[in-house]
DNA sequence: AAAAAGTACTATGCTTAACATAGTACATGG
DNA sequence: CCATGTACTATGTTAAGCATAGTACTTTTT
């Protein structure tokens, strides 16, 4: 992949993360490392730093919450789990994902939408 | 659409923009005020101040050229071309598109990915 | 018991692309 | 000759992913 189109690549992830989270936790609860690693097995994650700060954006708009959670080795962790609100705002993400994907894929066959405008060659 | 996904939709844009550019100018050239038309036929785009300054980008870029073109009415028209690098460079987007698009769904069915770290319910 | 290592979470600034809005230039029509 | 419409240009804002550093707590090591 080239350094263009891994630039296009992180922009295509913008806006799904949140979807993906809500997909994740769909299954039940997990706390953050669960889903990065849920999420960088599929190479829609680079770096840590990007999932907490959405969690928490998440969490204030009450879509999650979180309960506190003993570790077997290092401190707590939060386990993060869909409120009704997330689930309401999975289903129109969901729509808006497939409605999404559906329009860049028309973008493929017709490509006769814009030869009747077409100028004549100089 | 809610706020909330109205939002989502539009991040949802960023990056496969010049994805679709790319993929309309596959059917030979247009100018600006076709794409316009074509992206907003399929609620791709939301207004023209987006995509004039993409178009410059991608000229500057060379993926794009320009001609210029008499208008039957009004000012003269700059139709735009995919250069070589640009049908290079479109087909790497449609290879990380479709990568993207996979990725996404790959996380609709296996959620018993984080099941195995759940914690046991207090 | 103190130091080291590892895990989980927090905080700050940067970059980029879409969005919003206003403005310029040219051509045609009344 | 002015009004209208079309095409392009310019400037600033917003937001999300990225990069990086830092804090806090726990277990392990010596």
């Amino acid at each position: 992949m080239t350094k263009e189109t891994s630039k296009s690549a992180a922009q295509m992830r913008k806006g799904v993360l949140e979807l993906c989270i809500l997909r994740i936790l769909r299954g039940g609860e997990a706390y953050t490392s669960d889903i990065i690693d849920a999420l960088k097995a599929v190479d829609l994650l680079v770096v840590e730093g990007t999932i907490y700060p959405l969690l928490t954006r998440m969490k204030n708009a009450g879509t999650l919450t979180y309960r506190w959670v003993e570790s077997p080795s290092g401190p707590p962790r939060k386990y993060y789990d869909m409120t009704d609100r997330g689930r309401a705002l999975l289903e129109e993400l969901e729509a808006t994902w497939n409605q999404f994907v559906d329009s860049v894929n028309s973008l493929e066959s017709h490509m006769d939408t814009t030869a009747k405008n077409a100028p004549l060659k100089s």
